[in-house]
DNA sequence: ATTTTTAGGTTCGATATTCAAACCATGTGT
DNA sequence: ACACATGGTTTGAATATCGAACCTAAAAAT
């Protein structure tokens, strides 16, 4: 692992709820040496990615990083294109849609709409993580994805959420191998009581999976006849975005999809 | 420079009009060593900076700056808190208004909106640089912002845009200095044939300026007393915006203020 | 008022990373 | 088949990075 993952990795350990983080606790929180981080962080600085609070000391997330983002959104409008289409599939079926895009080893929300509970607001969550083995799009992801995705995500120890959370990493492959042939993934209350979800990936070339879109619903309006539909809904969204992003469904998955609808 | 620098500089060859990069043409680019380049593209690709397309080979802004930058924006909502008084602005006065972000030692067009020529929209541009010494944001900037600033910008050569641009770096310096006595930069046609502006700093701390407001019309529409309109309009929004961001504007800086106001 | 602790920041020799030049592989146009 | 360009890799020599210990300032604790 060389200086520039080190460095940038600093820039994870922002959140929500830490937005602002001082030198010796970056330090704590990377374990690495305090000189280090201080060049780190201080080099970061220097390129915007960082800003330093004049009082505090505290660093936090630099403009830089909104230049830069602005830049990519002009030139490759993803969050633009998937927003649209979540949009689109959740005014139609009146249900909460969700699409979630794969960083490195890390699955994060991208963006999600709930028709349902009478909002048309779109909310942007790119910040929170996804686990993978609790959610539709997260299995989604291990099994269309990269295939050393897998290997990193189950691994011991797997954070339970209710009781049906599953944390055996050998139930967990199994189940990606199900979704694998089955052309689409599905979570039944593993991360929250009462909500079930159906999730599919999208490619932005003809190899793995760079993202997932699902949709989540009450166990209620979850059965054999609205899921079959719900797959449906997500295959045909899922080609739309894989074709505006320019990628295309591989031909095995095509394939399912095709056999299945 | 460390090598940190040396690999987020990389990114800023991404332009609009060159939203994706090669191996060679950035290692022409950034006139550093092939193998090195690679070595940095890779990695900051591994971390979601970049990404790879899969057919060209070529490297574009990668996804995690999104990620980033919405975190950013959620825990510290500088663009929005901007954008807000900019908004508000321009529509009261009915003419253009435009915010700037200092990047490093790079002025950024953060956002603008022009209620004259009837849009409501604001524009987001913050992928453009800003010349320094040609417009009032820049030399704004050079007056009330961090004084290494004066000895990076004005350099020769300094790029000429019409008849009116300064590009004598003695007359800019005795430029600046007038600008810091007088509380305002003010720019005639130095860019743009026809378009005159004036320009104030904002604070997100109470030493240098972060950033810069300007209004820009038309030639005809600027004489004295439109002048010192334009001028103490924005001395209140920068008021605003810098107490919004947590700073405060520096008691010499706000001194004359006053006393003008 | 003095000591202890905690935080931010700096120094310098050992060492791990980077550099540059040459090489390989692949693809494209002639 | 050929030259040419691009992406990518390897090499020992050169250089920048690492990190333990140190310094300073300010806030708690005694």
């Amino acid at each position: 692992m060389g200086t520039i993952t080190k460095a940038l990795n600093l820039l994870n350990h922002f959140t929500e709820l830490t937005p602002s983080i001082g030198l010796v606790e970056m330090t704590r929180l990377s374990g690495q040496d305090k000189a280090t981080v201080h060049r780190y962080l201080t080099e970061l600085e220097r390129n915007g990615f960082l800003e330093q609070d004049s009082k505090t000391r505290k660093y936090r997330l630099g403009s830089a990083l909104l230049r830069l983002s602005f830049l990519r959104e002009k030139s490759f409008p993803t969050s633009r294109i998937i927003a649209n289409r979540v949009n689109g599939l959740s005014e139609e079926l009146g249900e909460l849609v969700h699409a979630s895009l794969l960083q490195g080893n890390r699955l994060s929300s991208l963006c999600y709409r709930d028709a349902g509970s009478g909002g048309t607001r779109v909310y942007f969550d790119l910040a929170d993580m996804i686990p993978f083995h609790a959610t539709a799009s997260g299995m989604a992801m291990l099994a269309f994805g990269d295939k050393a995705l897998v290997k990193n995500a189950l691994v011991k120890p797997l954070a339970r959420f209710t009781e049906n959370t599953i944390t055996d990493p050998k139930l967990l492959l199994a189940r990606v191998e199900t979704i694998r042939s089955a052309g689409f993934a599905f979570s039944d209350q593993a991360v929250e009581v009462d909500v079930s979800s159906v999730a599919v990936p999208f490619y932005q070339d003809e190899n793995q999976a760079t993202g997932a879109i699902a949709i989540a619903v009450p166990v209620t309006r979850m059965n054999a006849a609205s899921k079959t539909g719900f797959v449906h809904a997500l295959w045909r969204t899922s080609e739309a975005i894989t074709k505006e992003l320019g990628g295309s469904v591989p031909t095995e998955v095509k394939k399912i999809w095709r056999d299945e609808g």
